[in-house]
RNA sequence: GACUCAGUAGCUCAGCUGGUAGAGCAACAGACUCUUAAUCUGUGGGUCCAGGGUUCGAUCCCCUGCUGGGUCACCA
């Protein structure tokens, strides 16, 4: 990489690197650097009477403050910040106070890691600090990063740009207080999801991500080519069809925790892959599946938060169960006064047009109730709520209900207004099943382009039987966003998907020397704005003649200067 | 996909009616041995997202594109 396309403090900080080195110190050293403490636990432990602690201590400088012989650093390791204290003359007792003149006043910079080795003491400030009698480089820090001040808690110039955040998320969680925290309690979600079910004796299981039928769900999917096999597969919209072969197969009860791949639209509660949990049961049904599910999300709002509310927006949200359950007709009913049950796809037609919803001809009874519950249903359901008993063209895995007709034993679980689980008694008659799969079939020919795909390996499984199973579906993210109070699913994905960034088209330097032009000058041309040959043909001579030998004086490249007649020859020689 | 807002120094942001740009932090030089958004003095740093157009002249006005945000639509 040339000097010229580097900024200023990184041109900086790659020769205090060089002089690190001249000086006999590797900024990248290769051995273990044994820590006795976190920043955490020394201000825990701080006793003003204890005798004096020595702790070993090891993190990026976050912040400096310099006055002459003594200063103040901040240090963040894993666990937060601690403040240390270094005086010229404790680190440097001898003659030579290189250490505290040169290399931590000049060579060492904001975030660059380092050692400390020192004791733990109290400033006249009041705050616990540690007093270092060494300090080690373990890593220097080439490129400046956001400078974020806080002072009682608040923010100053935060590195909010959400592009930025985005795209280099390690530079997020090291300078923005509370995004490395929505990530702990995502990961103690994942681990307390997985202690309930393990010692509920259910075993996790992986199942394939590269499919030859994507099903399970209604979504478009990824599609991907095998060369081996010369095939195309799909990356996996759910995880439901395998994991109940799995039932099939003899296992009590079976979960997955994983990626699904769905190629639709991004919004801030859409990403093209996210994180679902599957969990199917042998005997059990969707009222076993409530009781579960509600005692399975008290328990983990309990463990991530310390409380079974938790608070988005304005909106107190309490995972205390038990939570509601209604069937789908009766919340209709309950926020719209029309009472659907027992009408004809004609007279729900008719209680659309009521209620002034857009509808075409090819929705049927399903949809139809399930637009009517989209518009007026869904977003008012803000504490947890189970909508029960969904119509059966919506729901081609589901067994029929008990006792109402055209109707199955389904739930989602509504949270916010949004769907946070899907849940049903699995269908587990395979000519029944055969048969959902062939209206699928037939919607997918009247143009539905994420209408399922008869499996016939699924249904096959299911002849040799399937006991009475229910399974459920959690989205992960959805849930881990109403835990940690984020409107947005960016917010708790570390690396959410973005279009690329661009990258301006550059041309090879071979492409500069074969016009004449020497190899230690292409860089200066292109820093002159000059990224390829074939615009540097329009370049006025004297004017670019002019550019680079300002360039090299400026940056010090100590190159001879070329003639403007040179100049002109290497843009004459353009084709 | 539609509409809308934004893109200016490493970061956060100003920038008037069109006359090639400013601040704070960061950086650099200097002072300072208990500071904490440290302080004080001085200095440097810019493809004003890109490409066209209008104009004597564009960061600014117009068009196109790129990236991101928001709202809606689609979709679970």
């Amino acid at each position: 990489m040339s000097l010229l396309e580097l900024s200023e403090q990184e041109i900086l900080r790659r020769e205090s690197l060089k002089e690190l080195r001249a000086m006999g110190i590797e900024p990248y050293p290769a051995a273990e650097y044994v820590v006795s403490d976190y920043s955490q636990n020394i201000k825990e432990e701080f006793s003003d009477d204890a005798p004096k602690k020595e702790v070993t201590v090891a993190g990026r400088i976050m912040s400096r403050r310099i006055m002459g012989k003594a200063s103040f650093m901040e240090l963040q390791d894993s666990k937060g910040r601690v403040q240390v204290y270094i005086s010229r003359d404790d680190l440097c007792p001898g003659e030579n106070k290189d250490m505290y003149n040169v290399v931590f006043k000049k060579l060492l910079d904001i975030g660059d890691f380092v050692g400390i080795k020192g004791y733990v003491f109290r400033t006249q400030m009041g705050e616990i600090s540690v007093h270092a009698e060494e300090i080690t480089v373990l890593s220097k820090s080439l490129r400046p990063l956001p400078i974020v001040k806080y002072k009682d808690g608040v923010a100053y110039d935060s590195f909010d740009d959400p592009e930025l955040r985005y795209r280099q998320r390690y530079v997020d969680l090291v300078v923005n207080d509370g995004v490395k925290d929505i990530f702990m309690k995502r990961s103690k979600v994942y681990k307390t999801l997985r202690s309930v079910l393990d010692e509920a004796g259910y075993t996790e299981v992986e199942t394939p991500t590269l499919q030859q039928i994507a099903g399970g769900a209604s979504a478009r999917p990824f599609i991907t080519h095998h060369n081996t096999l010369d095939t195309d597969l799909y990356l996996r919209i759910a995880t439901e069809l395998y994991l109940k072969r799995l039932i099939v197969g003899g296992f009590e009860g079976v979960y997955e925790i994983g990626k699904n791949f769905r190629n639709e639209g991004m919004d801030r509660t859409h990403n093209p892959e996210f994180t679902c949990m599957e969990l199917y049961v042998q005997y059990k049904d969707y009222n076993w599946m409530m009781d579960f599910t509600e005692k399975l999300l008290e328990k983990i709002c309990f463990e991530v938060n310390g409380s079974y509310e938790t608070k988005v927006g304005d909106n107190v949200i309490s995972f205390k169960a038990p939570y509601r359950r209604l069937p789908i007709l009766d919340a209709i009913k309950e926020k719209t006064g029309y009472d659907l049950s027992g009408k004809s796809e004609d007279e729900i037609r008719e209680v659309c047009k009521a209620l002034n919803m857009e509808i075409d001809d090819t929705m049927g009874k399903g949809k139809l109730i399930d637009e009517i519950f989209g518009e007026f249903c869904e977003g008012t359901f803000i504490q947890p709520t189970f909508i029960t008993d969904y119509p059966v063209e919506m729901s081609p895995l589901t067994k029929m209900h008990r006792s109402k007709e055209g109707l199955t034993e389904r739930f989602e679980l509504m949270v916010n207004g949004k769907e946070l689980a899907n849940a049903y008694s699995e269908l587990n008659d395979p000519i029944d099943q055969m048969e959902r799969f062939k209206e699928q079939l037939r919607l997918s020919e009247k143009g539905d382009d994420e209408a399922m795909f008869i499996d016939h390996d699924f249904v096959r499984s299911l002849e040799y039987g399937m006991p009475p199973t229910a399974g459920i579906g959690i989205g992960i993210d959805r849930l881990v966003m109403l835990l940690t109070g984020q409107t947005t699913i960016q917010e708790v994905l570390f690396f959410p998907q973005m279009k690329p960034e661009k990258v301006q088209p550059k041309d090879a330097v071979a492409k500069y020397t074969e016009i004449g032009i020497p190899e230690e000058w292409v860089a200066v041309i292109q820093k002159a704005g000059f990224l390829t040959v074939a615009s540097l043909k329009e370049a006025n001579p004297n004017k670019l003649h002019q550019d680079i030998c300002g360039l090299n004086k400026k940056f010090k490249l100590e190159l001879a200067n070329p003639s403007k007649e040179d100049v002109a020859a290497w843009i004459g020689n353009i084709k």
